[in-house]
DNA sequence: CTTGAAGCTCTAGTCACTGGAGGAATTATC
DNA sequence: GATAATTCCTCCAGTGACTAGAGCTTCAAG
């Protein structure tokens, strides 16, 4: 049986969130010990251990409640499962694109500086101008 | 003289989005008409550009609030602009190489999986079990 | 048996908005 | 000039995924 505190040093996951899973119901209400403390096993820590992988990877909350409820139904086909990492990829993907764009702009913005004055401060100008951006963001 | 909806279809930004920023101090509380409403001029058109190119870069408010402060000193040296705007970008390059190790990660996962059951899934395996992991994250 | 660490619940704060309620002002139509 | 439709006002609450603090109780070590 493990404490609160043990688990969350097994898992790398902080007291305060695991309390925070087990109200947004991503993991079951653990026994409590005669003084009321949270008392943990296996189970428990292979669960969380889940979920913080799955956090890792970006996924929300809504996304990892899913994969857990269909994680305990193993004769189902995976389909959701897979169709829900494949949207996170996607959802990922144009992330990497719009950082990307921002990345090109800042890179511009920053070299056509000659770092004197405000006044000619092309940072500062560019920001002031639409016009002076190269493409559309 | 524009309202403010006015301005938010000129610029783009919400309404209620013009309020929050004058709450947060980015733009001057405007000038009332008689009957207590916002009205603005080619002044506060500008400002507001500015804040949403800002923002549409991914700047956050403190530092938006610190380019306005700068702007409004010409004659000082823009090293402290070229700053924040350089201190962003790694920032933005650091998010862009969390986002490649995931999708690399995602792609990987979903590869592996045969698409049969959730008994076999690699999604959930690739969860449950970090090992099956290829880099850290 | 004492002490200090760790646990408990509950509340509020983070960031940058966004949305709604309930009411007043403005603008358009007749 | 009356009325209707739209826009505006303020204030409050909610978003996501935690995080931090207050004030109290329980546990484990010496």
């Amino acid at each position: 049986m493990l404490s609160i505190g043990d688990l969350s040093k097994r898992t790398g996951v902080k007291v305060p969130t695991i309390r925070y899973y087990e109200q947004m119901g991503l993991i079951e209400a653990a026994e409590r010990s005669e003084g009321n403390q949270r008392r943990y096993e296996r189970h428990d820590l292979e669960r969380l251990a889940f979920i913080r992988h799955a956090r890792d990877l970006g996924l929300d909350i809504p996304a990892i409640r899913e994969l857990i409820a269909l994680s305990q139904h193993p004769d189902l086909p995976c389909v959701n499962a897979d169709r829900i990492a494949a949207d996170h990829l996607i959802a990922v993907r144009e992330k990497i694109e719009k950082l990307k764009k921002l990345e090109h702009e800042l890179e511009r913005i920053i070299s056509h500086c000659d770092g004197h004055s405000i006044e000619d401060c092309y940072v500062i100008r560019a920001l002031s101008d639409h016009g002076l951006c190269e493409g559309e963001h």
